[in-house]
DNA sequence: CGTCTGATTGAACTGATTCAACGGATGTGG
DNA sequence: CCACATCCGTTGAATCAGTTCAATCAGACG
């Protein structure tokens, strides 16, 4: 069990991973630098989730993974891990499950920096993280945490700061999103979903099983 | 075993996936359509790939898979599947790496589509997969097969198939690559990598071994 | 209070798109 | 062997989505 504040690196490219991270409390993002200094977040984690599921496997880190929030996290060695693994098939499954998931959210953004424009591509991440959350009985109604900046988003969307600031002021002006402070009201997901030509299935949330979270 | 003519879809998303498919001969790529019509290409296949391990795991596919060129590829049924993963540890070991790398690719393309310029984004692809290609010694000296039209490499990369048009001259004008054909030619490959800011780890080779293949 | 971080605004600029046309190579059927 | 169709690459001109740079504003915090 670990703390960590605020706008921290966890681990960064080209450590050599010695923990698998479970997110118990706050908000944290896996990102990827260019050496031109240009950032691309490619990942948010939320508490329940499984940061780099048997990267021992692989020698190196491939990309960094730093706290938005501060956090609290669970660390998991190598040999608990395999421990873990050989104990049931059950759990083998839910963590090849986890990784399968991970690659489908990981080619979803390639589709969502590739081809949305910048209010669809918004709105996306919206749907995504609402949604996600919300299986996860961390939503409350038509609202959820949100301690993502506009620099956060921007980040995710390969997109800049300024432009998201307008984008997001399209999208209040539209009625589909509220932000006050910390926390995103979403009155009417599916119109966002629908903007954002939102499709859920990536997310696999039938297959999981409470056990996987 | 079977054989597919080029440009025609192996599974198509919303399917239940019956099979995990093994690339013996042509390329075929993975792709999202947007119910816009877009599409954006998340990753391409070559001899020796191992399209969705485990996606039995899965209830349905949330991208499809077609044939760029005509294919011969290997269908794996789920009980041999689940045999092939219980026979050794070794080749466990060696299906975790391969859908690991799987997703690191995968978020490597978010970065390059999200955050690299035409001529950038263009440049690493070529980097990637003539790299890809000569681990698995598929190319010949400074030269590898190359199918992929200039649409191809549109839907890859997010740009219109003119702008690639016009950045493909703007490459070949700096002497970084050149195409004869179905032929890709990189005079200076390390030129190439340094233009496209090109990072070889998250394709983590030196762990590959050659069982995985 | 001053300082810091994050949100907001304006104006000029540019990388990439759009649309429409054309050229060349390849293949096919009569 | 020619006529025709198709696929792919190429070009030009106009337009636009998003960037850049720079300044201002608002709230939080010691």
């Amino acid at each position: 069990m670990r703390e960590l504040p605020a706008r921290r690196d966890l681990i960064r490219e080209g450590d050599k991973p010695k923990s698998v991270n479970l997110v118990l409390e706050g908000w944290a993002c896996r990102y990827k630098q260019l050496p031109n200094g240009r950032r691309q977040t490619v990942h948010f984690f939320v508490p329940g989730d499984l940061c780099d599921a048997n990267v021992f496997i692989l020698g190196e880190m491939d990309h960094s993974i730093a706290s938005i929030t501060p956090l609290k996290y669970a660390e998991i060695g190598p040999a608990d891990f395999e421990a873990l693994m050989a104990q049931s098939a059950e759990i083998t499954r839910a963590l090849w499950l986890n990784e399968l998931v991970n690659a489908a959210v990981a080619r979803e953004w390639v589709a969502n920096v590739g081809q949305r424009t910048a209010l669809e591509r918004i709105a996306h991440v919206f749907c995504e993280m609402f949604i996600r959350l919300s299986s996860l009985g961390l939503s409350d109604g038509d609202s959820c945490d949100w301690p993502l900046t506009q620099t956060d988003l921007a980040d995710a969307t390969g997109l800049t700061a300024v432009h998201v600031n307008r984008t997001l002021q399209d999208l209040r002006g539209r009625g589909l999103v509220r932000t006050s402070g910390r926390r995103l009201v979403v009155p009417d997901l599916d119109a966002l979903k629908r903007i954002s030509m939102f499709n859920p299935n990536y997310l696999h949330l039938n297959r999981q099983s409470p056990g996987t979270r």
